[in-house]
DNA sequence: GACAATCGTTTAATTCTTTAAAAGATTGTA
DNA sequence: TACAATCTTTTAAAGAATTAAACGATTGTC
């Protein structure tokens, strides 16, 4: 009678996963003073090992004792994660269409000429790959 | 003590404004009824309406009464919530840039000879619009 | 060896999300 | 008018996400 686990990280996951994306091992309060200064987010110790308890539980992270402490790592990439959230937006927003994203990147966000080449280029690229 | 509503639909929330989006204005039954052919959810009569309720709470929803019953509306665009959740997912993961987003893109997805070719075409069709 | 400092574990509280039963209101019809 | 059908509102329940206090274990130092 409730909805699942995501699968995804949470949006305080995904913070998390991006401090020790930058750098890892970290310990806790290396975690949570990165957590304040990169991310805003002032959170207790205890609240910020409770996280990163629950994201090992889920598989997010990787664990190993260092003294009394634990180190905390990724155990997933960066890019899986992402490749993962993107084509979730993908099919639940634009029926599965990178076209239709791509659209709705150009129209929306604020896009200079710089990255408009640069993106003109990567898709030129791609096209030649695909060629063979 | 927790994490605040979050300005962006939830999952189902965004199922519903998809058939919205599609048609409106629907009566609950229908919605009901469209939730379970396009999106596979099999919901009651008494849950829909709940969930249209706090939809109508929290401002994406629009109601008319239609004899004793209501009929609902999005009150959202969906480009607007479509360009609020990419740039929401951008600036979260890719730092702001819509070129690695895009990179991920091509990388990740499924992209077959004719999309790239459309994406080059908005890509340059873009490029010669800033240009003016 | 005792005490303070430093960690982790347990427990809990609050809000959000999703699902739905129960009860109340209205309306069409026999 | 009474009953059934159809809607809505109220109430609730359970899992997920976030925050943190309380308590327990370990370790370094006087």
């Amino acid at each position: 009678m409730a909805r699942p686990e995501s699968g995804y990280p949470t949006e305080l996951e995904l913070e998390i996963l991006k401090v020790l994306w930058d750098q890892s091992p970290l310990p806790v309060r290396e975690v949570r003073a990165r957590l304040e200064s990169d991310a805003g987010r002032t959170l207790t110790h205890s609240s910020v090992i409770t996280m990163l308890n629950i994201m090992h539980r889920k598989g997010f992270l990787k664990r190993q004792k260092d003294g009394k402490a634990f180190l905390f790592s990724p155990k997933v990439e960066k890019e899986r994660i992402s490749g993962g959230m993107v084509s979730d937006l993908l099919s639940r927003l634009f029926e599965g269409s990178p076209t239709a994203m791509v659209l709705n990147l150009l129209e929306t966000g604020e896009i200079d000429r710089e990255e408009l080449d640069e993106i003109r280029r990567m898709v030129n690229r791609k096209r030649r790959e695909q060629n063979q």
